[in-house]
DNA sequence: ACAATAGTGAAAAACTATTTTCACATCCAA
DNA sequence: TTGGATGTGAAAATAGTTTTTCACTATTGT
């Protein structure tokens, strides 16, 4: 009779298996790998496809669940789901407050994630990244909220291509700022939620000096939609009192991982000149 | 054509659900309730605990699912949990490769949150709720990757409580910034990969000062944890060539919703302040 | 070379979940 | 009130999944 791991108790599925792993036979390890690459999985995997997925039996996948500690395997499926449950009425069980309530925000940053990249059109996306990739200038414009995202997406693109920067430089008025753009330029422009009065205005006037326009927004906006070349609609809005801005921040990681796709060896080279650039300055620890 | 029920085809559950919400009777509409209030979970539940969840019996879990034009509840389920799995050997299906490159970024977002969150120690996490609630000061500290999530937590925490500010202040040094940290203060130091040459001295130096330090980092950071008060871990490595900052952001969140419950009413008053002064100022569209 | 040990998949057995059936309750129109 | 239509849960029937068994293979130590 093999010996159970004493306080396996509520260890996480991830724990176990990185403690296992050394000592798993190869199939078993295959099991081990699929998991690790998907975490999360398990929760919606019944022990037949995990099996399939890992080119395994069956029976291989049970006698791993419990060569890990676990009764069988739908025990180990009812722990990982237990990860993602959230507030319904469903398992007010066991988990502390505390630690129900991280659970409850991580479920709340995943269905954010979700529903905002589900929504995305591929299509359009494939016009901005080509905008991105292609257009003479990028300027990047976020208030309040907002503004932190401006800042992600100038400091990712910058990394990827040239002429990237804030369409509102530090002592600049607005006017002078949106003076600036050119035709062919593209202004990214980030107004979620808490946008300033104006907001609208200020779109139309960057659209009006002939630059496109791609706008990250949410679903409260109005007019300024009207104004902008593409529009990507965001999910912000949470059980918790405060928004979410991951379901932004992965779109914006997407453009820029898109974009630099699409840039292929010339966003490579700039890349690595970049990097060459820091080696010799030896800016980084 | 292969595919056999035409009609209400690929169209998802939510849509489906909210088709019919008006002419479902009673039992259903609970049942209709529980989906819509925890979208994504239909993936993860059984047909029972779905029947437990609405207050029905599995059979009226079996009908439902039938009425709104699903083969079985078994292929409703299927259907939802497509949209989760992404990049694994089982999802050989005909996603076109943009959509494809979408949910793998999606996967790889959900998986970073996931393994960010669900390492974290309750117990720490409320010794540092209590720090940033009761802190005399909070500065904030990010360098490039990490400077906009800096941002973020300053504007969060700063919606939340009094005397919240970056420790570096546009056009001052680095010395005066830490000269100006006082025993007692917190600082949240934001410092995942691509850290600048010298963080760890700064590091170093703030905590000579006497403040206690958060310190928001990934794993291949090597000495700054030994100054910090609390360090806290996150996963930023992805599959793609860029770093996925939600995990981060998500911690963050989660920090300020906490603080703020951990401020109570005190919170609240400081909240509905600042609304009211921006009422009056029309600040907001 | 040969046991002994450990790992594996196919298939049978045990188990669990879903669908169907059926009897009964409720609502509404005649 | 009656009769029909509709909705419901309990339980039987069915469908599906997991675990166990067993025969076989590969590896390791003697």
């Amino acid at each position: 009779m093999p010996t159970k791991t004493a306080d396996a108790g509520s260890a996480p599925i991830s724990r176990r298996v990185h403690e296992a792993y050394g000592s798993l036979p190869d199939g078993e390890r295959r099991i081990a790998d699929v998991l690790l690459g998907n975490p999360g999985e398990l929760a919606m995997l019944t022990a037949t496809e995990l099996a399939a997925a890992a080119g395994v039996s069956n029976a291989t996948v049970s006698r791993f669940f419990r060569r890990l500690g676990y009764e069988s395997f739908e025990q180990a499926k009812r722990q990982a789901r237990r990860l993602r449950e959230t507030g319904s009425p469903l398992y007010t069980g066991s988990a502390t407050p505390a630690s129900k309530r991280i659970s409850d925000l991580l479920q709340s940053e995943v269905t954010v994630l979700e529903s905002t990249l589900t929504r995305l059109n591929p299509v359009t996306l494939r016009e901005i990244v080509e905008a991105m990739a292609t257009a003479p200038r990028i300027r990047t414009l976020g208030y309040r909220n907002s503004h932190f995202l401006a800042q992600y997406v100038t400091a990712q693109l910058g990394q990827i291509r040239r002429a990237v920067s804030p369409l509102l430089l530090p002592g600049q008025t607005q006017a002078e700022g949106i003076a600036l753009m050119d035709k062919g330029d593209l202004a990214v422009v980030i107004g979620l939620r808490r946008r300033p009065a104006g907001f609208t205005s200020v779109v139309q006037e960057i659209s009006r000096r002939g630059a496109r326009i791609l706008l990250i927004t949410d679903k409260t906006i109005r007019e300024a939609p009207a104004h902008a070349t593409w529009t990507i609609d965001c999910q912000v809005e949470t059980a918790q009192y405060s928004d979410a801005y991951s379901g932004a921040l992965a779109v914006l990681r997407l453009l820029a991982v898109e974009t630099r796709r699409a840039l292929g060896e010339a966003g490579q080279t700039y890349l690595e000149e970049v990097e060459a650039l820091r080696e010799r300055l030896q800016e980084l620890e």
